[in-house]
DNA sequence: ACGTGTGAAACGTTTCACAGCC
DNA sequence: GGCTGTGAAACGTTTCACACGT
């Protein structure tokens, strides 16, 4: 059986999870036991063809002419996304984003706890920065093991990036969300994710001039 | 032959051609006056192949047995994504990420410009960003029409977005970047896109759980 | 000889449509 | 009757491989 186990969800449907997760919840909050993918599908926005091929992937929690239980498939879904566990951020970079992105909500919520930020820049170390300090750059190492961070942020320039990336593979930290507007080189092993605030403006005015 | 005249590059084509944008002038600035496929893939981090193929949609711009004029194709591209006109970005939250954004270099390149922040909160409203002054919320009309945008940036959290959205449509203000963490409906004609931060840490969590 | 430009194959994702079960 | 779960079709995207122009 176990061949050499091999990614299990198609990229787009795990996007989509979390999406669902996020309906649940307002499901569940307005006081809903029990739905469908048409009603799940329209909260997240989704059709619901989609939803139930996604959802087919967890294999069967709905009941044919009835739906879903939506406490329970929200239970399964955090559970297949890994969400029971405890995540623990470090933030590089204490400048404007990196400091909003320490505040967001959407980075505490859901067992993604903030545990350090760090910067270069010696004005910036020591300030506060919600409840943390802003610790230097070059304590990198001693913060991943003190903190017993898995995941990490880059709100730093461009330059500084490809370097950090490298060291986090060392350190293994092997989970890192990149704001840097460059194309990184992953160390193998390391999942990255880019999120390029400059390319989605740009896309936008592509379709912007679009007739 | 105008039909109704679609969208003519393919959406995962434009995304790309931004990239090779970055890397064009990355070359630029190293001296390089041309390039090739594999020269070109390799700085902006996809294959030569597609790199291709991409640029084909544009026209041939390159010569067999030689390359691309990097000016040149440079040139191109922008005309291609609308980046020869002036973009009046407007931002719309004056939180931690809205004054980020503002201040964001990638926001203020390329024929980009913030041209205004509004915010509810009468706490803000008044306080400096950058060069700019926070607005009230409830002068939207007046300072679309004012700074004549044409990009909506959305820093405000998910119960405020949709309203602001169908309000951003009736003053034609077409092209909106979305930070908030929800799916939003969006009125005929608009071209919204949606960063989602915590779906990109949950999609991160999921990767590292896997074996 | 070399690197572009592009059909054709391979792959991934979404939509359709309906059999199966409650 | 209604809604799930899922093969099969449709669509979109990437990769391959090579003919063609310089």
């Amino acid at each position: 059986m176990s061949e050499l186990e091999a990614k299990v969800l198609p990229e787009a449907t795990v996007a989509r999870l979390t999406q669902y997760l996020r309906a649940l919840n307002a499901l569940e909050s307005r006081g809903l036991e029990r739905t469908s993918s048409g009603v799940l599908a329209k909260e997240a926005g989704v059709n619901p063809a989609i939803l139930r091929k996604d959802l087919s992937w967890l294999g069967s929690y709905g009941t044919r002419g009835v739906g879903y239980v939506v406490r329970e498939l929200s239970e399964h879904i955090n559970n297949t996304l890994g969400l029971n566990r405890d995540w623990r951020v470090l933030i590089l970079g204490a400048g404007n984003l990196g400091r909003a992105l320490s505040g967001y909500a959407g980075f505490t919520t859901r067992g993604f706890k903030v545990r350090a930020i760090l910067d270069v820049s010696p004005e910036l170390v020591g300030t506060e920065v919600g409840n943390l300090r802003v610790e230097p750059r070059n304590d990198l190492a001693e913060v991943v093991r003190r903190e017993e961070i898995n995941i990490a942020v880059l709100a730093v320039p461009g330059d500084a990036a490809q370097d950090l990336v490298y060291e986090l593979g060392e350190l293994d930290v092997n989970s890192v969300l990149s704001f840097a507007p460059k194309p990184l080189v992953v160390p193998r092993g390391m999942n990255l994710r880019r999120v390029d605030l400059s390319t989605e403006l740009q896309i936008l005015a592509y379709l912007a001039v679009q007739p």
